[in-house]
DNA sequence: GACCAGATTGTCT
DNA sequence: GACAATCTGGTCA
């Protein structure tokens, strides 16, 4: 396993959305290690794409958007979960990857216990899922993902197609292509 | 299996 | 004051 360095994280976003599918997604926390594959994705840009939190400018809440390609972008929804995005781009511009699905690697019933529930599809099939999941909080929001506990790596595997699709749960910008999985992966949030 | 309502609170208008 | 990048558990088949 080979942990991404600040370089990784520059690239356009939707090519970073579909660059991070297949990799790893690691949180060491005191109680243990989690991982899984990265098996869903979605892209959220500045320019056209309403459903952006960044998309009327920086607030105090989309903030770490702006921030250096390669930060951690964690917020609160429906009063009660939370998503995990990956801050892509340049600095400034605010563009981020949402991370919508992994597949269980390892730590698996440190997972169970956090989530209770046993079935292994039932652990990070969805955005606020994982988050629950890996045990990320609040806390690492605007963090790096290049020095902090959290962080994104590789390894060699197998190949794999990406299905190109409209995103999820959002009302505006819902026609634009922008969600991206590996196609026959058992783990996505929904077919 | 498919469909639906309820939970719950920070953030922005 | 309204709403949100969601999940869960219920009902009905």
């Amino acid at each position: 396993m080979r942990i991404y360095s600040q370089s990784f994280y520059r690239g356009s976003t939707v090519e970073m959305a579909k660059k991070l599918l297949g990799t790893y997604l690691i949180h060491e926390t005191p109680e243990g290690t989690t991982a899984g594959k990265i098996v869903e994705t979605e892209a959220y840009l500045s320019c056209n794409d309403p459903a952006c939190h960044a998309a009327r400018g920086m607030t105090k809440r989309n903030a770490p958007m702006f921030g250096p390609a390669g930060t951690a972008y964690v917020y609160k929804i429906y009063g009660m979960y939370h998503c995990f995005n990956v801050v892509t781009n340049q600095e400034g511009v605010g563009e981020a990857v949402l991370i919508r699905a992994l597949e269980p690697i390892e730590g698996i019933p440190l997972m169970q216990e956090r989530r209770g529930k046993n079935e292994p599809k039932d652990l990070c099939s969805g955005p606020a899922k994982l988050v629950d999941a890996l045990g990320i909080t609040v806390d690492l929001n605007g963090s790096s993902l290049v020095h902090g506990p959290l962080k994104i790596g590789y390894r060699k595997g197998d190949d794999f197609d990406i299905v190109t699709t409209t995103r999820i749960g959002i009302s505006e910008g819902a026609d634009l292509p922008l969600r991206f999985y590996i196609a026959g992966n058992k783990f996505i949030s929904k077919k």
